[in-house]
DNA sequence: AGGTGGATCTCGCAC
DNA sequence: GTGCGAGGTCCACCT
């Protein structure tokens, strides 16, 4: 199901509205081209004076305010907001959004409608994807030895004072081995987080000797230093993608 | 400018496109709503099977694929991406849209398309925010005794090893104080940061006694319990928002 | 419901 | 260009 309206007035616009949206908002998307103004109050305040943009409510209630260019939206209601609209004095389109804890609302006024589409959007599938943080993560605790051979994993994600520690064990001589692991380039805070993880550990288990390593695909020059001089460790690996079996073939042809 | 085409074949989908939006693709949005499948490879990798979904591609070369539910694309191409179509050997659409720096592709194959819409969009608005984190330091430097009495702001972004404090200044016993303001939720990190800002301070300034203070509109009770832990202290601050004065006009009547 | 931390984060700003 | 931090972050996961 789809339905569309070209450079309708205001009351045109209500009407095709109220007709195969308002029923059922929870069931089609609405996409509104136009020009318009967007005033928004909840957790900032912002104003957006005139300009074409595009506008969407999804079934879910969350709406997006598009401006030609950027990937993000310049406005926005989060999921579970309700939306009506109405014409105003200046006989003008008028979108009112609310949403509820956190208390957020927008208005949009339309001067222009260029386009109006409601449609019914079928989509069971969810997003499969790779390459995360976890991956990596899941990787050394199927096979330590990419870190070092001997290495025990122990806990995952082990609670200390200052933080969570990614990745918590031991090494063939029996010392506990910190690993804090980045899915991208490892940075100067990263080196403080080992080295306050190791600390704590430190003093949980009244050992002197405790080691720390930094897992990231990249460690600048500068990090390197920084972690030898606190007497750490690091290991670059290679942030390797797994997909399931039946992608190769879907893939192969990119 | 607006142009569309509804439950266009394959064929039909390409001319439009063609026509109306490859001459011109920096000058013009495109929608394009349908049921397809997604491929992306790049920083990550992911699979996105059947379903029907928005996308839009956007003078700057952004990408976005739209499920009806959700504030986040599902998938999408950042800024600078350059988009080409055509008709497989299955006579589908097929869209592919590539980026360098990170290099970074995505492949739409589209089995349905029930709408195609091109527009231009006029659009030199500018959004006007208000809320941020620079707000509570300003405030702060006006007047300093939101924090305490006889406090005295010396410096703002003072630069230390570790990174940058937000303010910087003198109690009325003329101990040097180290001011880490957040705009929401206060977490564990940044007790860290205040506590190597302090210390960056002590070795500096040679002296043992260097107050921190961690400001935010919320501080939850853990970390209130180790800013204590390490002799540091903590201010609620109010989050207020400060906005143009020709605003209250336009916001009084929503 | 509230806290915690990752993200194909995005985006802006300073160096 | 690269690095760093904020965001109306959003979002999933966990307690």
């Amino acid at each position: 199901m789809i339905k569309n309206i070209f450079n309708p007035t205001a009351e045109e616009s209500l009407s095709f509205i109220e007709k195969h949206h308002k029923s059922k908002p929870d069931k089609t998307i609405l996409l509104l081209v136009g020009d318009c103004m967007v005033d928004y109050r909840g957790r900032a305040r912002s104003l957006l004076d005139w300009g074409e943009r595009m506008v969407m409510i999804k079934e879910d209630g969350t709406v997006l305010v598009h401006q030609p260019v950027m990937r993000e939206p310049v406005n926005w209601q989060p999921v579970g907001s309700k939306t009506e609209f109405k014409i105003n004095k200046d006989k003008q389109l008028v979108m009112r959004s609310r949403h509820n804890r956190p208390p957020e609302k927008m208005k949009i006024t339309f001067r222009k409608i260029k386009s109006i589409i409601v449609s019914k959007l079928r989509d069971k599938a969810t997003l499969v994807i790779s390459g995360m943080e976890t991956d990596v993560v899941n990787q050394i605790i199927t096979d330590p030895k990419i870190i070092e051979d001997g290495l025990r994993i122990n806990k995952r994600e082990k609670h200390v004072k200052s933080g969570l520690i990614d990745l918590y064990g031991f090494d063939k001589d029996h010392v506990p081995v910190v690993i804090e692991v980045k899915r991208s380039i490892a940075n100067i805070s990263a080196v403080q987080q080992l080295r306050m993880y190791v600390n704590d550990v430190k003093k949980d288990v009244k050992k002197a000797n405790v080691r720390g390593i930094l897992c990231a695909p990249r460690i600048p020059d500068m990090v390197k230093k920084l972690l030898s001089d606190y007497g750490l460790e690091w290991h670059e690996v290679e942030r390797q993608v797994i997909l399931p079996d039946d992608w190769q073939t879907t893939l192969k042809d990119f």
